[in-house]
DNA sequence: ACGTTAGTACGATGTTCGTCGTACTACAAG
DNA sequence: CTTGTAGTACGACGAACATCGTACTAACGT
C-alpha cells in the first residue's frame, strides 16, 4: 500500500494554511469536504482544472494539514481535517467556511 | 492632501484578506496594529525589508481592506479594519490573530 | 493476462510575488 | 528657500505558483 505524508496537529504552519486555503478552487475542495461529502475521491469533486492540476491542489491541501489522504484501491478517500485544524487553529475554519 | 483607495467593508474579498494574511511580514504589521499600536506610521514597524517592498506590504494589506491608511503630513497612519472585518468574515481576524 | 480506473511524475510555460535600489514627490520645519 | 522626513514610482530580478499534456504506475474487475 502505497502511504501519504501528513503533517502532524501540532506541526501545522498558519503560513501554509492560510496559503492553502487563499486559492479558490482548494477552497471549492474544502467547502464539498465540509458539506458532507467526506471520503470522496478526488475525481469527484469536478474542479474546473486537468487532472495534474487537480493533483497538484490535493497535495497543497494534504501538506498544509488540510485534508486527510488515504489509498482505497485506485482512489483516493479525502477527508477534511477539521478536528485537527481547530484544535491547532480555533475558528479559523469555521471563519473560512462561513465566508465563502 | 492625497486619497488612498479603500475597498468598501461589503466589498472585501475572502481572496484578498486571505492571500494578504498568508504573508508573515504583514502578518506582523497585524499582529503590531491589533496590540495597541493604531495609528502608526509605516517606519514606526522595524519590518526586516527595504522601503519599497514595506510599502509593497502596507498597499497590499490596504488594497484587501485589512488596513485603513491616512496621510497626517508626510507620514501615513495606519489603522487595522478589525470592525469591517468582522462584519464581512465574523471571526476570522480573531481566529488568525489568535493563530500567531 | 488484459483492459480500465485513479492518480502521479515530469517537464514546460506564463504569471504573480517578494525583494531590491534609485530616483522622485509631498509635506513640514527652520 | 532649503533641508529633512515619509512614503511612492519604476524597473529589474529570481523564486514560487497555477496550469497543461504526455507518459507512467498501482490497484481493481473480468
Amino acid at each position: 500500500m502505497r502511504t501519504l505524508e501528513h503533517p502532524r496537529t501540532e506541526d501545522l504552519q498558519l503560513d501554509a494554511v492560510l496559503s492553502a486555503l487563499a486559492d479558490p478552487i482548494r477552497r471549492t475542495i474544502v467547502r464539498q469536504l465540509a458539506d458532507g461529502h467526506a471520503d470522496q475521491a478526488c475525481i469527484a469533486f469536478a474542479l474546473p482544472v486537468g487532472k495534474s492540476t487537480s493533483t497538484h491542489h490535493f497535495r497543497v491541501l494534504r501538506e498544509a494539514g488540510v485534508i486527510e489522504q488515504r489509498y482505497q484501491g485506485t482512489a483516493i478517500l479525502n477527508t477534511l481535517r477539521a478536528a485537527d485544524l481547530e484544535a491547532r487553529f480555533p475558528g479559523l475554519l469555521t471563519a473560512v467556511l462561513a465566508a465563502t
